[in-house]
DNA sequence: ATGCATAATTATGAATTCAAAACCGTCACC
DNA sequence: GGTGACGGTTTTGAATTCATAATTATGCAT
């Protein structure tokens, strides 16, 4: 039996189906309704989607290298299952790529650039006691800064990274109180590229990571 | 017509056709039969290969993901060219992550670990006028740093790292002499690790790196 | 009742088919 | 002479079909 009546299809296609499919298996794996571990049933979720198993399995080979699942040869894919070792990994890159950028930004980024990035960090400072909202802030602010240091490379990495680090947001880098530390350190970087102190800017962001690698095992 | 008779397919897979194509793929692209900014003939090239379009687009995607390959909408994948700026920034972020790996190895990998490293080094410093013998080990050693090193994510990165380098192999790294400036390198680093020293480790690849790019531009 | 061999079912991996968009060439018309 | 519309061809993107491996269920023997 095919799917259903495939009349709810927007024809309209911006980008290829199976891109548009990735980032909706993002989502369901961010939001946990696909737990770390758990096998994905090919076709219960093509008909869940109303597609064909095609797009689906090209979007999960996409979703393979970049770690959110792992294939098993001859019995499909799995949601990636991220280790303790493996977050303080992934985290420790993060940090020693965005101290990089933090350093390529204090050196030789724009007033304007600088500006962006300070706006960025005061609309932080206004949502300290708004999770959701200072999460969403902060992940921009971080983003922001690598498009800024301008390695494309890196930024794509680190957006990767991200994305891998989103498999456990359960445990929450940020304990009670670690809210107001991390606001703390970003000041101090913002202050260094303000500066134009490459150097600080880069040991103070590697000390942001460091710390908030700290809270999560703490 | 069908592409052959199937009948010279192995039907013992130890790993999945599409992963099998992707290598495949990345050989063809790094000896250039596949050259930077041609259009990937997929019927072609599944007649080639005896196979249908369909695990050899699950293979592009695959590519496209590491950098490889780019995936233009409705019209196809075409092998990704590299601007002087990509090189760049790619040597560069290799720089970084290989020197903080040093830095852990000379921190903490154990004596045989370290001996298996310069046991590497020692046939580099044998094949310095084979050209072809001393890229590969010198890549064997690069890789074997990494593994020591131990994370597992860098490691992955820094593969995916090199093979978009591989895109531009013509325009060489190594200029007449620069392979003995690099083993020279090489060896410092050896040394420092050999000592212990973290911070010289790190800091000797990172101008071992910094460099290999200069002799790019030169 | 338990363990093993075997049959039925299910899911993956890959080939094939189908629909629609992009490309190419011709020809009419300005 | 050039520009643009029309039609045929090619190629991509996606659905469907098919083959085979893996899993589950069944039955038989101990």
């Amino acid at each position: 039996m095919t799917a259903t009546s495939h009349a709810d299809r927007p024809p309209l296609s911006s980008r290829a189906l199976y891109q548009d499919v990735a980032e909706r298996l993002r989502q369901q794996i961010f939001s946990r309704e696909l737990e770390p571990g758990e096998w994905i049933d090919e076709q219960k979720l093509a008909l869940a989607y109303g597609i064909s198993r095609t797009p689906l399995r090209e979007a999960l080979k996409v979703l393979a290298v970049e770690g959110l699942v792992t294939m098993k040869l001859r019995r499909g894919a799995y949601v990636t299952e991220m280790s303790h070792t493996d977050v303080a990994q992934v985290y420790h890159l993060m940090g020693l790529l965005e101290s990089d950028a933090a350093g390529q930004v204090a050196a030789s980024a724009s007033l304007a650039q600088i500006a962006d990035l300070q706006a960025l960090h005061d609309r932080l400072e206004s949502e300290v006691d708004q999770r959701d909202a200072f999460f969403a802030t902060n992940e921009q602010f971080h983003l922001q800064l690598l498009a800024v240091a301008g390695n494309r490379w890196a930024a794509q990495i680190v957006q990767d990274l991200r994305k891998v680090m989103k498999l456990n947001r359960h445990l929450s880098l940020f304990r009670q109180g670690r809210l107001a530390e991390s606001l703390a350190e970003h000041r101090a970087v913002m202050a260094a590229i303000q500066a134009r102190d490459a150097a600080s800017a880069a040991s103070l962001t590697r000390a942001h990571f460091d710390n908030g690698l700290q809270a999560t095992s703490a």
